[in-house]
DNA sequence: AACTATTTATAAGA
DNA sequence: TTCTTATAAATAGTT
């Protein structure tokens, strides 16, 4: 909707991908606004630029509260709540300074996150990169440990339901048979029958070699995760 | 855009509005990747119907990635907004705040340089991790692009020298004619014997046309690119 | 930040 | 839902 066709890909001029950013943001908010009164729909909507900034349209049902909803639906837990904070201490520090600080905090995580590097020369790229990869090495070792203390908690558990099942079955048993030997007439089923099957994007991942059913929900193939996805029927509706 | 204006309230035939709301939704959703792709944004977009049905769009780094920044960044904010009376109770306020703020930016930064990781839980853990590696796929196309605009500036100063250093030789033999029509009696070898051969990590590199030597492998593969530290010897000629 | 020539989105109708 | 078409809106390129 201009003097030529776009081709849907990265604007590489800096200058024009940021005037184009500023006017489809404009766009953008507002249909999501006119959606959301047009047809009584609960929009939330989040765009951080290139840079960093974020940009947020939601429905007057506030934004928390369609994430919140978000989450339900999804069938993810609750968000981390936000890292609890301690005020207590001096406060030496003008203001100002600490604004100054959290400038210079922020641009930190920025390039911490891959944007704004333009203007970092070779040698401090590099020494984001190294940094970035022992970080990515630790999470991994912590994920692989969370991993693996999840599963053998597990497993533990797993261990003891089956111990207590054993019993359980056992005392059973022996109920059965004192009731047989007193005509009481009635038993047991020894097996439950099998819980009815769920759609994938409810069931969660079972981990651990017998029953046990954990809620711990880990992605089969994190490296194959999809990049962007359109979903195919968007797709047909792109004239690109 | 359409047959007729179109009043921004809700609209009141379910029919309509229905049917409204599909192409709106696409249309939204498909602006939303627009802005993604061509500004290379990160976009979250959640569409409830007013029937309670769910629609989503997300960039690359997938919905939880960016509700997780979300809430990261807008935590952040919120510390800093709720602004007081310039009474002087509230400048120690707005200090603390502001301190609290910084606390919750180092905390992020702590996280992303791979520290402090025992509070996550995995899905913040793999969060994070996703993020480290948006940015370490960032870092390492900007550090290309930074080395071949950098190697592009090294060929032109090299022929910038080279031309320079041949009108000085021919200066020189011009001179030395002279010299010679004078019999002032000495003269400089026209040739200079070869220096002694190094070991090849002391041998400098030499890039452009005359004797090239040098081995500057630049993958275009961003993603698969080579984690490897450049030489200090071609670093020191790389400062931005 | 404004201005338009164009392209896109979409309201209405079928 | 989907297609068609007339028209309103969005916006790319320019000033």
């Amino acid at each position: 909707m201009g003097r030529g066709r776009v081709q849907l890909k990265r604007i590489e001029n800096k200058i024009s991908r940021q005037v184009t950013f500023s006017k489809r943001r404009t766009g953008l908010l507002k249909k999501a606004h006119e959606i959301s009164v047009l047809c009584d729909a609960d929009v939330a909507l989040i765009v951080f630029s290139t840079k960093g900034k974020l940009f947020e349209y939601s429905t007057h049902s506030s934004m928390e509260a369609i994430l919140e909803r978000y989450e339900r639906y999804s069938y993810a837990e609750k968000l981390l709540t936000a890292p609890e904070t301690e005020t207590q201490g001096s406060w030496t520090l003008e203001s100002s300074k600490l604004r100054a600080k959290i400038e210079v905090l922020e641009k930190n995580i920025r390039h911490y996150v891959g944007e704004d590097l333009e203007p970092l020369n070779l040698r401090e790229l590099q020494s984001v990169e190294q940094q970035l990869e022992t970080a990515l090495k630790r999470i991994r070792t912590r994920k692989n440990q969370v991993m693996h203390e999840s599963i053998s908690e597990l497993h533990k558990k797993e261990r003891a339901l089956q111990e207590q099942n054993n019993a359980l079955s056992k005392k059973l048993k022996e109920n059965d048979k004192n009731n047989d030997q007193q005509n009481v007439g009635f038993m047991l089923p020894q097996t439950q029958p099998p819980p009815p099957p769920q759609p994938p994007h409810l069931r969660p991942l079972t981990i651990g070699s017998g029953s046990f059913q954990g809620a711990v929900v880990i992605r089969e193939d994190e490296s194959a995760q999809a990049h962007t996805m359109m979903p195919p029927w968007l797709l047909r509706h792109m004239n690109q």
